[in-house]
DNA sequence: TAGATTGTTACCGT
DNA sequence: CACGGTAACAATCT
C-alpha cells in the first residue's frame, strides 16, 4: 500500500483526529516500535496532549503535538484507521479486510475515538521523534532543479541506475517500486540508465513525468493504478506500443519496463 | 506449493 | 565514501 499517495491519504484521514485529548494508548505488538521508542515512553509523552497538525515527508506519517511528535512508518501493508474509518485503497491485505489483529498500534481520544495502525505483514514502525534530516526532498513537491540535484553522482561510469536513486529515500523521499516503474515508463527511460548518463531534455521529462504519475495517480486511487500496473505480470505487454514488457531485479526490486521505447 | 509482494536496514564487496 | 548485491525481517495471497 503506501507509498507517497497512500500517505498522503492517510495524511489527510489523520486530520480528523487532531485536536482531541489522547486519552490511552494501546502497543498490541511491541514489534512495532521503534528502536528508541517504548509503550510507557508513547504512554508518557502522549496521553493528555492534542495533535496540532498532520504533516507528511515522503513515506513517513508526522503527528504534532504540544509536546512531542508521533511517527509512523507503514512499511509494505500498514495502513490508518481513525474511529475505525480506513483510507481509500484497496490494496492486498487491505480489500474489504479489516482484521482486529492487525492492529499493531493505537490511540484512544477522550471522546471514544481512536487512530491506529494496521499491518498485516509487521513492517511498519511507530516512533517518538523521528529523525527526519536524513530524508531527501519530498517527490510530491520536488523541483525541477532539486531533483536534478537528487540524481546527480559524482561516480566516474555514471553512478547509479536511476531506478535506484529514484527510490532511495536519502535523495528523493517518496517513491517505491511501482511508482518508480510508472514514471520511468512515462518518461521514457530505462530504469537501468545510469544517473550521470541523463541528459538535459532526459532530466525535463522525467521530471514532467514524475509530476503527471503523482497527479493521475492519486486522483485514481493510489501506486496501484498506473498504467503499466495491469501489464506488470508474466506475457505483459506495453500499454502504448504493444512491445513485450521486460522484467529483472534493478536497484534490488522486480522492475518492468518496456524495452521498445525506454531507452 | 513455490513464488511473489507497494519497505527498510545491515552487512559485505568493489 | 558511494554504490551494488544480498539477506533479513514477516505474513499473506496467487
Amino acid at each position: 500500500m503506501p507509498e507517497i499517495l497512500e500517505v498522503e491519504s492517510y495524511r489527510q484521514l489523520a486530520e480528523g483526529a487532531l485536536d482531541r485529548e489522547i486519552s490511552g494508548v494501546s502497543v498490541p505488538d511491541p514489534h512495532c516500535l521503534a528502536e528508541n521508542t517504548t509503550t510507557a515512553g508513547l504512554t508518557h509523552g502522549l496521553v493528555g496532549c492534542r495533535f496540532t497538525v498532520a504533516r507528511r515527508l515522503g513515506k513517513l506519517l508526522l503527528m504534532e503535538s504540544a509536546g512531542p511528535t508521533l511517527g509512523v512508518r507503514f512499511g509494505m501493508t500498514g495502513t490508518l484507521v481513525v474511529d475505525d474509518r480506513m483510507a481509500i485503497d484497496r490494496l492486498l491485505y487491505s480489500s474489504g479486510h479489516h482484521s482486529e489483529r492487525w492492529v499493531r498500534f493505537a490511540l484512544g481520544f477522550v471522546d471514544g475515538g481512536s487512530l491506529a495502525l494496521h499491518d498485516p505483514r509487521r513492517f511498519g514502525r511507530v516512533e517518538l521523534d523521528p529523525a527526519v534530516d536524513a530524508l531527501g526532498p519530498d517527490a510530491l513537491s520536488v523541483t525541477p532543479a532539486a531533483l536534478r540535484r537528487a540524481l546527480a553522482t559524482r561516480i566516474s561510469g555514471g553512478g547509479p541506475p536511476v531506478k535506484a536513486r529514484l527510490q532511495d529515500q536519502a535523495h528523493l523521499a517518496g517513491i517505491g517500486n511501482l511508482l518508480a516503474d510508472e514514471i520511468l515508463w512515462r518518461a521514457g527511460l530505462s530504469p537501468r540508465r545510469r544517473c550521470g548518463s541523463l541528459t538535459d531534455a532526459e532530466h525535463r521529462r522525467l521530471h514532467r513525468a514524475l509530476r503527471s504519475t503523482l497527479t493521475d495517480l492519486s486522483g485514481r486511487g493510489g501506486s496501484h493504478t498506473g498504467d503499466l500496473m495491469a501489464e506488470r505480470r508474466a506475457g505483459g505487454h506495453c500499454p502504448r506500443d504493444a512491445a513485450p514488457l521486460r522484467h529483472e531485479q534493478v536497484g534490488g526490486r522486480t522492475t518492468w519496463w518496456c524495452p521498445a521505447h525506454q531507452r
